[in-house]
DNA sequence: TTGAAACTGTCATTATTCTGTAATTAATCA
DNA sequence: TGATTAATTACAGAATAATGACAGTTTCAA
């Protein structure tokens, strides 16, 4: 079965370029022009790559990688970015990104690249990665891969998809404060607008889920006016 | 335990420059400083990773790529090059390298790109490909080269190409989700794509093959908004 | 032609998510 | 310190969207 790829990039004399190639060497290209194509066409897809311009058009590419990572930490995800600097790099990749080029470049290095990465994910899925996705705290666990949760009083739940990947952002961002906006960007997305009490409950659930006291809570902190905030006792 | 990263370069204040901040990175390092050191270290050794400049004395780094390749390893190893040419690049990705980097480079780049290849070796090394030819859970037992399957309560079944191959799908990735998307494009293609009604009626099935009480699955579960899970009691 | 397998549509059934309101708590300022 | 204001907590339904169940239709291969 042929590799899906999905290729994120506005300019279209690019696009056509990359897709020809892509697709002589056996791989079945989507395009997306801009980032809330790139979202939509991964939501409702599955793909064994993800070549993503950072300079596009609506939402950009670092904020597409992200809001991919929330959902899906495996895809193998590479940058392509018109400069050089090592800033960008290093925020690339620190954004979820497995890999990196600056434009413009070489087409064979291109390709080649892009096999490792098809090949790593295949090695990724084939053997059963575990770890990688979950986290704990106290004498929590959370598994993002099953769903799962595990509490300190050795209860096991699952949790539902809102749930997992709200806890997921707090847990990325730990020790930092999310603001509700950012919250409600990246979990609803960039249209739908829930009310505010909404997000309340769900750090509510996460309390009673994970917190011994659910009045003072250890983990789950909420900082008047901002957001919210996740800390784990001890690293 | 800490990472093992065996580092190999010749010029001494480039190697002790990167020992040290490999160090502060908490990784354990061994230096080559020539490729007849390079490869006897690494047969009497295992790294996580391994750091190969091109030029080096005796033998070059390429050849010692190829040498470790041959060895069926799968150690991620990483290429530092003088030149930035495209054709140094593609010969070192071709020779087995993972990445690639040019000098002078960015020190955090640098470290950034070593922690991902040390974490997806780790991922790589966790299990080998387990091929099944029969699985067991409950009572019941799938037999994946006969196409046929044993129930709890003594039936004998014979799958359909599709049952079988999504039963197994399920079955290799027992404990997570699976969205469906990834069914669909893993089962079906990509440009086939029928309702997603009928994934829902292979679960049906399943559960009906398999489960004692239909309604309260206890190996086929649905995650709202997600997909399908598959877990077996014991392992 | 026949039968098994695969797919689709519909409606019933739930799990999940959302909203409104009241109670509570925290912050601000006199 | 106490009064005032604003934000958060806490529930309990209500609304929504996803899945379960099944019957009927199409497809494909023997």
């Amino acid at each position: 079965m042929a590799d899906r790829i999905l290729l994120v990039e506005d300019e279209p004399s690019l696009y056509e370029a990359l897709k020809l190639n892509l697709e002589i060497e056996g791989y079945n290209v989507t395009v997306a022009v801009d980032g809330e194509q790139a979202i939509e066409k991964f939501k409702s897809s599955h793909f064994q790559l993800i070549i993503l311009d950072v300079m596009i058009p609506k939402i950009d590419g670092y904020v597409v990688c992200e809001t991919i990572r929330l959902e899906n930490s495996q895809v193998p995800i590479m940058f392509l970015s018109a400069r050089n600097s090592a800033e960008d790099k290093i925020n690339g990749l620190k954004t979820g990104a497995d890999d990196y080029m600056s434009k413009p470049f070489n087409l064979e290095e291109f390709l080649l690249r892009v096999s490792l990465l098809v090949k790593r994910g295949h090695a990724l899925t084939d053997t059963g990665t575990e770890d990688l996705n979950s986290f704990e705290f106290g004498g929590n666990k959370v598994d993002f891969s099953s769903f799962e949760i595990s509490t300190w009083d050795g209860e096991v739940k699952s949790l539902s998809k809102r749930e997992m990947k709200l806890l997921k952002l707090l847990i990325e961002k730990r020790g930092k404060v999310v603001s509700r906006e950012e919250i409600l960007q990246k979990i609803w997305g960039y249209d739908v607008f829930p009310s505010t009490r909404t997000i309340d409950n769900y750090i509510l659930a996460y309390r009673k889920y994970f917190e011994e006291n659910q009045r003072q809570p250890k983990y789950f902190f909420s900082v008047r006016g901002v957001g919210y905030k996740f800390e784990a006792d001890s690293e």
